[in-house]
DNA sequence: TCATCTTATGACACCGATGTCATGACACCG
DNA sequence: CGGTGTCATGACATCGGTGTCATAAGATGA
């Protein structure tokens, strides 16, 4: 691989001039230059990042820690929409800027982050980034003193700039349009205890609330068996419940996407058609799934792109030093995506 | 961040045998190293891998350029099992062996994928893998002499090393395990025209051949209509159609876990039973889906992650300089994955 | 015409590691 | 006791660029 001195010789000038030539960054003469230039093509010159970013102290590199490559392949638990998608909206932000994002992958093994961090720290990163797979509470090891971070899709308790997602609006509203709709009794299965699932019961009040309709909280029912063998018989026994009751639900609210498909399943098997015999939504926007399945499903979107987005230019203000009034828990808000899952009801 | 100079000071020795302190390639007295351990850990050290890369010429960097970030985000197209599969495998072997995946992402678009060659070639990788989203010939633009590249999930005229999926064993695999189970009368609805469906139906032909069953070509339709509104009702007709034959299908294969997903869905509006009525068995073994559906899909692995690990196994291969034998088109084999969306045949 | 400024270029040091070679202190051996 | 080998360490050059400063040629102006 030919280096500027190469460059230099081919081209009978210093190696300065090269560099001025690659960088623009003070007058060459037009000659020169082409001669340089065409030096460059004929022996294919690329420079070299290593001695570049030692010289200027910057590597215009990007750390991403995350679980999103490994996540979903040997353990077999519930996933919901795929941290990916944060990565895709970060990915999208930096490659704009010219920066490199480098992805690190614990492998599902938080006892590995210190040496993920070691090595990004390594290369010289001018920031870091930490994704979760759901909304949590995390504590890091602490970085040196001016080594920035963002956390995104969790937080914690040292005020490290964090972006998540507004789980509370989310569900309050997709309870509210499921309202608008005309529905008065609205169901809701939701994931197993954690910070979203709180969230979204006191959304899903709220939403009750300003639009006066009761709290049931027998209408509020964990749906989330883990994946057990049987998970499809007590979630019917939960729905059967609800359908026993007076006044039963019009529509189920489920915690994600993928329990919205697995309940498709289960009402039908118990020749109940969605959505006439009951609506149901989502949760997540999980494309693959509500656009897939049929009918397709009506979700409240979890943002999980404009998080990376908003992830990355926070952290770009913060690399740049510029002025910047955002908050220190950036919450991030979905629409909702209306399929023909639900009906209206009169 | 403090140097080796400044470790060396504080421990009073020379930079040099801070270096041979952290690389343990010299003998240094028990009571030296003490004295420059105890300073790096005072000081926070971390070695600067742009400095030694530069002066070893080796970046320990492998380049991975893939569509799998932003692949199934803006465009809604069919897609099947995510590449991102791949990628995990590639990253298990890579961390293994303290090498760092760099990603790349195209977006989807092929005409960037110079500029990221360009950006990985100035990153000095030791390595690069191309993955594509699906089984498929490519071209890329030349790299410099020596520059080791892997295909992974394509392949080129070139004779450039690639691991591709074995449809076509794939296929057979699948058919043959259906006849094991009683089937004689196979349906195949498969994706759209392309080099996996072409292989897979020459293995679905030679299985039938291989049992003494005879092929028929009206039980092959493509049941691949893009997503578009009457997709449903499409595959609707062709199921039809096969139910009013005088000898129809027991089973229908589809092109892959997706398909399969909403014949589930087609079926059942139709008020059909899977298995009951007729059996389903899918393509990729895409576990959200297949595990998730109720009943659970049998399928035929698409074997992505073990794609992956073959991948980077050779290109270590290579950068090693390692005597191989591999083949330059490597096709890997997946298993069958017997759930219960298929019932034996008496 | 000479001082001053701008333009175009080069010499040289430096970023942070490591490879090469030299050197001093011992231990060992005949 | 002198020659040889090992151990422990340091001086110095080097990797491929860029920042700083110097300098020569030509343009400008009083």
């Amino acid at each position: 691989m030919p280096t500027i001195y190469d460059i230099a010789k081919a081209a009978q000038v210093s190696p300065k001039t090269v560099s001025r030539v690659i960088n623009s960054d003070a007058p060459v003469r037009l000659e020169t230059r082409q001669q340089v230039e065409q030096a460059m093509n004929e022996l294919g010159y690329v420079p070299s990042k290593a001695a570049r970013s030692m010289r200027s102290n910057r590597s215009g590199i990007v750390g991403l820690i995350t679980g999103a490559v490994s996540q979903s392949s040997e353990i077999s638990e519930p996933h919901g929409l795929p941290d990916l998608f944060i990565v895709q909206g970060i990915q999208r932000v930096l490659a704009d800027e010219e920066i490199t994002l480098m992805i690190a992958d614990t492998g599902g093994l938080a006892k590995r982050i210190p040496t993920l961090i070691n090595t990004f720290l390594q290369y010289r990163v001018e920031g870091l980034i930490y994704v979760a797979d759901r909304h949590q509470r995390i504590s890091l090891p602490p970085l040196p003193q001016g080594q920035q971070m963002i956390l995104v899709n969790c937080f914690d308790d040292q005020g490290t700039p964090a972006i998540v997602p507004d789980d509370q609006k989310g569900q309050h509203d997709l309870v509210l349009s499921l309202i608008k709709e005309g529905h008065r009794r609205i169901a809701y299965l939701c994931l197993h205890e954690c910070i979203a699932t709180e969230l979204r019961i006191t959304g899903y009040r709220k939403a009750l609330d300003a639009a006066g309709l009761p709290f049931d909280l027998g209408l509020v029912q964990c749906g989330d068996f883990e994946r057990c063998e049987e998970e499809p018989q007590l979630q019917w026994q939960i729905i059967q419940s609800w359908l026993a009751l007076p006044d039963p639900p019009t529509v189920i609210c489920c915690g994600n996407d993928e329990m919205a498909m697995r309940i498709y399943g289960v009402l039908r098997t118990q020749g109940m058609a969605v959505p006439e015999a009951i609506s149901i939504a989502g949760y997540d926007n999980h494309r693959s799934i509500a656009e897939t399945l049929y009918p397709a499903l009506t979700t409240m979107e979890l943002p999980y792109e404009s998080m990376g987005v908003a992830a990355a230019q926070h952290l770009i203000q913060l690399i740049r030093n510029e002025p910047n009034e955002t908050p220190t828990l950036q919450r991030i808000r979905g629409d909702v995506f209306w399929r023909s899952s639900v009906i209206a009801r009169p």
